[in-house]
DNA sequence: GTAACTGCAAAATATTTGCATCCTT
DNA sequence: AAGGATGCAAATATTTTGCAGTTAC
């Protein structure tokens, strides 16, 4: 698992520093997003605030994380799959915000859909986000 | 100054103030979607901060605007449609973001589609958000 | 006249920058 | 050893709150 971690780094040509493991070990060990404050205030550590800035910011830069926006204009931050590099994503999964929970997950599995556009206007990125009651509250 | 801000206001309950009628007045006499920042900076008028902050709350809760989540964390508001009312929007058309101009607008004619989610999950709202050139710069 | 709205000041938050120090390679 | 990363302090920017004066109805 630490293993991992190290590997995503350098693969990133990122220097393997303390805080970059916590806070990407954090995304790896929750399946939802998270957003800025989550990680600051996330059990057991304690980061500084301007580190967690400049972490998430060379995380998105390199493609490891990507951001959600949400409608109450707080940015979450989710990991991307394998094949995001250098701030070119290829997530065309949705995102699901859950109302009960407050979570805000990314569904891999379902693909954003071919919208049609009137004529004249160029389509280069789709962003869906689905808000809802999600399968763990939903019971 | 224009019967149709003031109708607006009045069927919402609202006092006619000289802030309201001349923010109304921004969203109306503009296609495009407006930031907080725009609206402050609005040549002609300036506006006190706060009193934009407060209207644009007041226009969200009733009705009259609705919120567009964007990537980059800047809230745009827009106006809605006739049949948005209270809090509740049935704005369930999508949002264009031109990378050139930088613009948001509202595609009305352009509905959201039906999005297929895994089990368990239950869909209360759709945010579709499509970036891309917009037509007026594809020319 | 009363309730609601505005604008100023200031508090509370959030984000960015500079820099000296420490850590990774 | 060199370059990058961190953390503290402080500068900016953003959003919220309190309150007294003003305005709409």
């Amino acid at each position: 698992m630490n293993e991992a971690i190290k590997n995503i780094l350098k693969k990133n040509n990122l220097s393997v520093t303390g805080s970059r493991e916590k806070i990407l070990g954090l995304f790896l060990n929750q399946k939802g997003a998270l957003a800025h404050g989550d990680i600051e205030k996330k059990a057991g550590e304690r980061f500084d605030r301007v580190t967690v800035y400049r972490t998430l910011q060379t995380f998105v830069e390199k493609g490891i994380i990507h951001t959600i926006p949400t409608a109450d204009n707080s940015i979450r931050y989710a990991l991307c799959k394998d094949d995001c590099s250098g701030g070119h994503h290829h997530d065309h999964h949705i995102h699901f915000q859950c109302a009960s929970c407050g979570n805000t997950y990314c569904l891999d599995d379902v693909v954003t859909p071919d919208i049609k556009l009137p004529r004249g206007y160029v389509s280069s990125h789709i962003e869906v986000v689905v808000e809802g009651i999600c399968k763990t509250c939903n019971q």
